[in-house]
This record gives structure tokens, sequence and C-alpha cells, in this order.
DNA sequence: GTCTATAATCCGATAGAC
DNA sequence: GTCTATCGGATTATAGAC
């Protein structure tokens, strides 16, 4: 409280005329976050699982690269959560998944994409595509363009996307 | 420290028979995961690559998966280590990536995986399988050899592993 | 709505008896 | 080597003046 107090500019004490404490500051930080996640990915079922696919890594990369410190906050804070709000902000990541695992459901489907199981491609995808966040630096080797192209390609691999299919 | 004398069953001061104080023992617990890391990933560069990259996966994610605990605290508190031990552990991080990128780089010459970036497939690969901590459970719907089986095969394809090749 | 001041608590670390 | 006791500092949160 301290460190955002000095960061704003104004006293502790002030703080409070905001928040009526701490957890509730930090559940609501977490959970704009994640709402504005799931606002601002646009799923179109009616393009193809690839083109659905190769948009969610698009997204995931380019929405979490611009928020890195909420980003890390969100991670790290996560266990600081009381047990109902630590609940609300799962329920938000899972349905998060839920959009991702829509698209490779609807791939298997169409055969478009080859895949044992969604539910593990799902979790195995997200993670890989947040990792980036680690790691990419605006002034790296690879532009987040280029990176971006290669993720791409990396899930679309996994996927099992087929060569031929749209 | 209070935590941790309540868990062992003394009182916070006998600690500091053990440790000099809390950064050291926070070092010293970062410095010994990443060392047994090291040491328990036995790579065969005689081997061929594809079997060398199965192996890499199996290992990280059941050496993984039993020290739960640890990677927990390896990631959490990484941010609390002092810059120069901060930068220790980095070091020993890249090295055990380096371990996988020269995997990576070895099919590539000898064109068993068919990779456009070696430095970032292990990164995407790493964080995939790293990803596995946050949600595996024994009692889960899949077992830890199941669960293994599927990311051997989403990394093989991600690297573009060639399907005649050994 | 912001300030100063302070309450209540928790933390890492130390001192000294045993 | 462990204990009790405590120091010094940091933290969240509140109270009351302005």
């Amino acid at each position: 409280m301290r460190a955002i107090a000095t960061e704003v500019g104004v006293q502790v004490g002030a703080l409070y005329n905001y928040t009526p404490d701490k957890q509730s500051l930090l559940f609501d930080l977490l959970q704009s976050h994640m709402s504005e996640l799931m606002d601002a990915f646009v799923d179109n079922p009616a393009a193809s699982p690839t083109a659905r696919l190769h948009h969610f890594v698009q997204f995931h990369i380019a929405f979490h690269t611009v928020r890195r410190d909420a980003v890390v906050i969100s991670s790290m804070e996560l266990r600081n959560l009381e047990p109902q709000n630590f609940a609300c902000i799962e329920a938000l990541r899972r349905a998060y998944e839920d959009r991702l695992e829509a698209i490779l459901r609807d791939g298997v489907a169409t055969g478009a994409f080859d895949l044992p199981d969604t539910k593990i491609s799902t979790l195995a995808i997200i993670a890989m595509l947040t990792g980036v966040n680690t790691w990419f630096r605006d002034d790296g080797r690879l532009s987040l363009e280029e990176v971006t192209a290669r993720y791409r390609d990396m899930v679309s691999r996994s996927a099992g996307v087929s060569e031929r299919a749209g």
C-alpha cells in the first residue's frame, strides 16, 4: 500500500478512500485483468478452426506482452487471495481456457486438427504462449511479430493441423 | 522464518544456528534445487536426437512433479533474491535450457528435427512442460505416464520430428 | 478527499541465560 | 544448540484535523 501511495503521489491513508482494504484492491485488479482478457478475445466460430487457432495465438501473445505488469501481479499474488476470491479468479481463468478448447474441439470435429486430448493441448498451448512473457524484450533478437509467427507454427504443429485443410 | 520454525518444531532464534539470515537460506534452497536439476538430467549425446528429446520430456515432467513445493518456491521467491544471488540462479536456469537446446541443435544438424529457431523452441518446450506442474494431480483424469506421453507427442510435433528418422 | 499521527500486528534478527 | 525475551523496523488499517 505504501508503494502504491508513493507511486500515485499521495499518503497511505488516502488510498482507503478508494478501497476498503488491500485484499479488495488486489481482487479488483485481478478480476479486471481477467475480465478484460475475456472481453478482448473475440472468436469467430464461422471461420476455419486453423484461422481461429492462429488468431488465438496472436491475441494471447499480444494481450499478455502489453500487460506484462498485470500478468506478473496476477500470477504472483494469486495465492494471496482469500479462498472465495481465489475461486472467482480461477473460474475466469478456466473460462478463458474453455474458449481455446472450443476451437480445438471444433478442429478435431472437422478433421482440421489431430489431437488425442483437447484439454491437455489447451493447457499446453496456453502455458507455451504465456511463457513468452518471461523472456521477450522489445529490443531483443526477434520482433514480436517474428516471435508470434514462430509460436503460431509450433502451436499449429502440436495441434496436428492438417497441411491442406484451411 | 517463524513458519519454518513452527514446521520444524523449534523456536525462531534456533534457526539462526543453521543460516546467517533468511536471504542465504532462500538462496541455498534455490541453488540446491537448480543444482539437483542439472545433476539429475543425464543426456546421452550418442543416442538419436529424437530419443534424447523424448528423454528430456520424461525427465523434466518427472523431476518437477515430484518437487512441486520446491518449484513453486523457486518461481515465487526468485524476485526476492538479491541481485547477485538472482544472477547466479538465472545462470543455472540458462545452463539447463542450454542442455535442451543442444539436443535440438543436434537434431536440426542431422535432419531429425525441423526447427527454424532452436532458442525459441527451447523456451517454448520448457514452458509447456513446466506448466504441467500447475494443474497435474495424482488423482486426476490421467496418470503421469499418460500425461507424459501426450506431452512427448506434442513436443515431438512442435520440434518437427521427422516421422521416419530415429 | 488528503493530511498527520498512531494503533495493532507481524517480521527478521539479536542477546543472553541455560 | 535451544530457549526466552526483545529490539528495530515494516506493514495494514484507523482516527481525527483540515
